[in-house]
DNA sequence: GATATATATTTAACATGTTAATTATGTTAT
DNA sequence: ATAACATAATTAACATGTTAAATATATATC
């Protein structure tokens, strides 16, 4: 059996882990988890989504989209809407207060991922951020 | 804030989701999960270990192995002691049955990895796990 | 040796992950 | 126009993720 630290999906998960040990706990003051985030840049940076297009860019499942827009939309972070031409389609996107919460959020995570970078080296991040694109498309396709 | 693609966490994420799918339907056919399969290969690789060890070195939480220790140890995978000298320690080993499901699965494994470093190039899959561990080392310590 | 402190594990409560089934709406073919 | 098929979202059931609290056992201090 290839050793568990030479084990790629093991790699991957120790590293995102490490990794979101800086992040989180910034988060956590807004009373967002990692999921709740994701889903939420991801609508700050494409505007309207439908659910399907949402979990999919969020890596998230449907499923469990379902249950966040519940929650999100209860603290007033999203707006649930019904396409007009197809009627099966949710439409989410974020509320005035959400937008001023990613307004917020957007400097203390670039700080973040700054001292990421200097802990890991600058080199050495933006090299595993271009094979982590590499490998993940070519695996995708 | 920054491209949602060139997120750390959010390409850890999407190329670890990219790299399981080939092996989730491989371990689903013995019935194991990912996490399932995280701790039986870490104790087949460091023998018998206690629960934080264990958690630990599979990247499992705490609350998360109790319940999947007690059902592993139900299927007769996993077997369960106390340790002697410290009666607060739970000793997880693998029983036969556990083995030999290892030893099946080894050579199944390896072939996934073969197809996915094909896929995306194998020098690109070792510079990846270089880099993964070299960040992930940096940024735990 | 009793008390305080620390550590290992478990339990509790609620969130998301995962797969399969269900429901609602659209689309296609006849 | 209806039947058959396809797609979007939700629900259901059970698993793990996450944090905090509880429990049990060790260790340290006085």
């Amino acid at each position: 059996m290839r050793e568990t630290r030479k084990s790629l999906p093991i790699a991957l998960l120790r590293t995102r882990e490490a990794v979101m040990a800086h992040f989180r706990p910034m988060l956590a003051t807004y009373g967002l988890n990692e999921q709740q985030w994701r889903v939420i840049r991801v609508l700050e940076e494409h505007g309207e989504l439908d659910a399907t297009a949402l979990a999919q860019k969020a890596y998230v499942l449907g499923p469990s989209l379902t249950r966040m827009i519940k929650s999100l939309a209860e603290r007033k972070l999203l707006i649930i809407g019904r396409d007009a031409r197809d009627g099966r389609r949710t439409l989410l996107r974020l509320s005035t207060k959400a937008k001023n919460i990613v307004a917020e959020i957007a400097p203390l995570s670039d700080k973040i991922f700054q001292e990421i970078q200097m802990k890991s080296g600058v080199g050495d991040t933006d090299e595993l951020l271009r094979l982590l694109d590499i490998v993940a498309t070519r695996l995708e396709g």
